[in-house]
RNA sequence: GGCGCCAUCGUCUAGUGGUUAGGACAUUAGGUUUUCAUCCUAAGAACAGGGGUCCGAUUCCCCUUGGCGCUACCA
């Protein structure tokens, strides 16, 4: 049975190179039948964010993503851990990983070290100042057992260290990247248990992912420096290890690994902004993966269908935004009106916007629904539908082929026209076919109507159509804008 | 500094020992349109460099260069 899992740290918020991996693992396993476990690994104490554990997980959530196994939120809002392998949580699993640490030490694997954090940096300071490569030296390495023993009795503080063998090499066939291979002499000697009695990263993703049966680790490329690490603990351990696949970065635009500096980078950054969790899906999915031909949009049952890991890149590829707004339109454009309205109202209800009738408020996201890339957007530029007093730029309302006077005669008699239109008849296409009528049988021209109409609807520069603007303003608020013009030129 | 990973249009990518090196986003130009967007059409745009292997390399190998990652009692 395949069992991935992605396992965050709860400092605060989804990344969305955290998303792509989770997405990764997460295909992987729905594609291969398996489970998907989500692991918390909160062993920095110091790093710990209030909530956000939940918030990662809401935002897995939202992508779409659910967890078989491991942490997870239940029904009643609250954390919840399902599954066998438990607690997924690692600050809950302390005693696990000081009995595996024990064991090392017995064997001669592990040993405590006494070095002050002060000695390890001006180690580090002075092999930096003489270009020699970094690294612990091993000063604690061979202090025998009697003598930590005692010194460890007496209160002094101390690490657990790993013995890193100092010949030979490591290797393991990584699922994207081939054949890696690394130098032992080269690895120092990782610290395994912090003097505040928990575990790093290298000892506790070793012990759990053994524990509870991961298949297969799929992790970002950051790590793949420190598998030898992680292999030669399994064999310490005379566990079977995993398989790895190393999945390449997402980058910022200069190619750096992508950071807050350069960007959003919370996967509810994105949802704020307006972004469909399908868009993004999708967008992050082929940010190092591809089905092999022309085809670019999947959901995310496709994406389940067709994943294959052996297709993911090597090569980190750029985040580019642009391209994600052409995939957001894509959705936007596909959902149905009702449901878009639907999105839409929490983000007119954050300008204020409450309490609107919703088949009226359809017509009015209608006229943004293929203009518009995000929600977002759509709000935004239909916000002239809701302000009273609109401000005109003459300039704007006036034609560039025109003169204002003409503008001032045309506009008139246009207000005139619709005036002649009864309230149950104002509609886009009533509308349409009386002024175009017109237009057509006064051999005006088409521009020196519709150009100021629209402009009086809306104040806008760019906007949809005068005719489209109308029909959801209604006749009194369009007769009613038109004067407001009028007085303006 | 050391170690590792990587390298096709600006970006995401397809692709093959022999192709007019394909697509998408973006860009530019034209067309449709009452503005903008949409839509349609077209164009420009890439195999990092140098050695091999081979009849022939973008493709296989090596080197160089460049980029990135790691090098913590962070993950």
């Amino acid at each position: 049975m395949i069992k991935t899992r992605f396992a965050p740290s709860p400092t605060g918020y989804l990344h969305v190179g955290g998303l792509r991996t989770a997405l990764f693992s997460y295909l992987f396993a729905k594609k291969n039948n398996g489970i998907f476990v989500l692991r918390v690994e909160d062993t920095d104490r110091e790093r710990l964010v209030e909530g956000g554990l939940e918030n990662i997980i809401r935002s897995l959530q939202w992508a779409g993503i659910f967890i078989d196994e491991g942490v997870d939120i239940g029904d009643d809002n609250r954390l919840i851990q399902k599954g066998e392998s438990g607690p997924y949580i690692q600050s809950e699993r302390l005693e696990k990983y000081h009995k595996y640490v024990q064991e090392l030490l017995n064997n001669n694997h592990a040993y405590p070290c006494f070095c002050a954090k002060e000695r390890l940096a001006e180690l580090r300071q002075y092999q930096e100042l003489n270009k020699l490569p970094t690294g612990y030296d091993g000063a604690c390495r061979d202090i025998d057992k009697e003598e930590s023993a005692k010194r460890i009795n007496s209160g002094e503080t101390h690490v657990i260290r790993m013995k890193m063998p100092r010949t030979g090499t490591t290797e393991f066939d990584d699922l994207v990247h081939g054949r890696v291979e690394f130098q032992n002499n080269l690895i120092d000697d990782q610290v395994i248990l912090k003097s505040d009695g928990y575990p790093t990263y290298h000892f506790a993703v070793v012990v759990d992912d053994h524990l509870m049966g991961i298949t297969h680790i799929i992790r970002g490329d950051e790590w793949i420096s420190s598998t030898p690490k992680h292999l030669e603990l399994y064999r310490m351990f005379h566990w079977e290890t995993p398989a790895f696949a190393h999945l390449p970065l997402i980058l910022n635009p200069d190619k750096s690994k992508l950071s807050k500096r350069q960007g959003d980078v919370a996967v509810g950054d994105y949802h704020d902004k307006g972004y469909l969790p399908e868009a993004l899906v999708n967008f992050v999915a082929f940010l190092g993966w591809n089905p092999g031909d022309d085809r670019e949009l999947f959901s995310l049952k496709e994406l389940t269908g067709e994943f294959n890991i052996e297709r993911v890149m090597k090569a980190g590829a750029v985040f580019n935004l642009e391209k994600l707004n052409w995939y957001n339109q894509q959705y936007l454009r596909a959902l149905p009106l009702t449901e878009l309205t639907e999105l839409c109202k929490p983000f007119f209800a954050a300008t204020g916007l409450n309490d609107l009738d919703f088949d009226w408020l359809t017509s009015v996201v209608a006229l943004e629904k293929d203009r518009a890339s995000t929600l977002v957007e759509i709000v935004e530029n239909t916000k002239f539908i809701f302000t009273e007093n609109l401000e005109y730029d003459q300039t704007i309302l006036v034609w560039k082929k025109s003169t204002p006077e003409q503008t001032k005669a045309n506009l008139k008699k246009l207000r005139e026209l619709l005036n002649t239109i009864d309230t149950q008849n104002w509609n886009k296409e009533k509308l349409e076919a009386l002024i175009l009528g017109w237009i057509k049988e006064t051999e005006q021209g088409v521009g020196d109507i519709l150009c100021p109409m629209r402009v009086a609807l809306s104040g806008q520069k760019n906007s949809p159509g005068p005719f489209e603007i109308a029909a959801v303003l209604g006749k009194e608020k369009s007769l009613d804008r038109i004067a407001r013009a009028l007085a303006m030129i």
